[in-house]
DNA sequence: CTTTAATTCAAACATCTGTTTCAATCGTAC
DNA sequence: GTACGATTGAAACAGATGTTTGAATTAAAG
């Protein structure tokens, strides 16, 4: 086994520990027992939980940001272009189609995903302080383009309605856990049980990756814009 | 010192604790500490961890669905008399005002809101599960009448865009931690640099509980109805 | 083949976890 | 005041946690 082999499956089986059950209920005995490594490979390899967590959320969040900034940077350059500002709709799309689309792209993705949304949520410390170290850059440059969009709307007001529509998209990965569907577990429950109620009530349609980015994109937007 | 007051100091430290540092990352000790209480007194009064987690959740939780309840049944009623269907915004209203609102109505309700913000994003088990057999009940009243309020609306795309205003809703909760104030991490650092680079930048003003409540129904209400 | 460094492994480390035990204490009814 | 059930307290429980150790193994270089 070399280096880059051991490496490597500790990260992937971290990944899908953490996104499955947290950070701080997942061991280190579970991760390197999925992993097929010695408890002692963590430490050697990464020095500490924690730097195994920024080394987890480092490996998929530099080229997922990389690629958020690349379309959000296309997006103001073609306003520019055409001596226009920036659209609500178009800033709100290169926000989100990257994110939820990242799933996709790499088989270990749609953990990660999973991962992040739960990330943001976890208890402050540890987990928010490693993702936010990566997400700063992004969002920064992010709500810039969002005042050239509406320059009418006074900082507060865009600000909160951007910290709205960061919880939409941040619950949408949280739920985006198995199926990758917004099956949430409330719903569940809930359209058994009007089912019931209603006649002629259809179960609702499976919905695809493509339909989830564009009302998640509808949403936040018209939430923005109100 | 009696039962209730004991019980009552567990609660109420439990509660604060939980919603700092969520329940894995909260230690029956730590509890037991800030209550000023001896350690076993948990397990002599509630059973387990999980259980205590039950009766901090059951304490806010029960009259605030009442709450909430009562409110929807009211909006619906009062549509109804009119022959009218209840409007998007009447129920979202409905749905976010007691729950944001609830924080001033009690000292330690600002600790639960955060709390109930956090349970629903923590890593599934144990918080999830208690959590949800408190808040079926409401949901399953809220879609039937979103379904009324909105009829033309395939069920899949409303039950996906509810699942947008839970995630605005939790993530409004789980910010409201500190100040109360939507002063989310992320921003307080951009805010800095955004200060920097623009020229004649405002700090953004301070926003009160009947604004935030305002923006956030206005915000879910425009998303539901895109 | 020998040497040398990198890596793996089993075992132990100290500490923390939720829970239990059982004697000491408290409040109350007789 | 005495007896009795409810409550508290200090201590210990068994198990899990992240981390460290030092010898064994592997891979590459001379």
């Amino acid at each position: 086994m070399n280096r880059v082999g051991t490496q490597k499956k500790i990260l992937d089986a971290a990944e899908l520990l953490f996104s499955e059950s947290g950070y701080y209920s997942t061991s280190l005995r579970e991760i390197t027992a999925k992993a097929g490594v010695n408890v002692a490979a963590v430490n050697y390899h990464f020095g500490s939980k924690e730097a195994l967590l920024d080394n987890v959320l480092e490996r998929r969040l530099a080229p997922l940001n990389k690629l958020r900034l690349q379309m959000l940077d296309a997006v103001c350059a073609e306003a520019k272009d055409r001596g226009r500002r920036p659209s609500v709709k178009a800033l709100m799309h290169a926000f989100i189609a990257p994110t939820i689309g990242f799933r996709d792209s790499d088989a270990g993705s749609k953990n990660f995903v999973a991962l992040v949304g739960r990330a943001i949520s976890e208890p402050s410390g540890t987990v928010q302080r490693s993702f936010f170290k990566f997400m700063e850059p992004f969002i920064t440059v992010m709500i810039d383009s969002l005042h050239e969009a509406l320059p009418d709307l006074p900082a507060e007001l865009l600000l909160l309605r951007f910290h709205f529509s960061v919880g939409t998209l941040v619950h949408i990965l949280r739920a985006n856990n198995g199926a990758g569907l917004p099956e949430q577990r409330c719903m569940a429950g809930d359209r058994a049980k009007h089912k019931e109620r209603k006649k002629g009530y259809e179960e609702p349609k499976a919905i695809t990756t493509a339909t989830l980015v564009d009302e998640a994109v509808n949403f936040v937007t018209a939430g923005m814009e109100a």
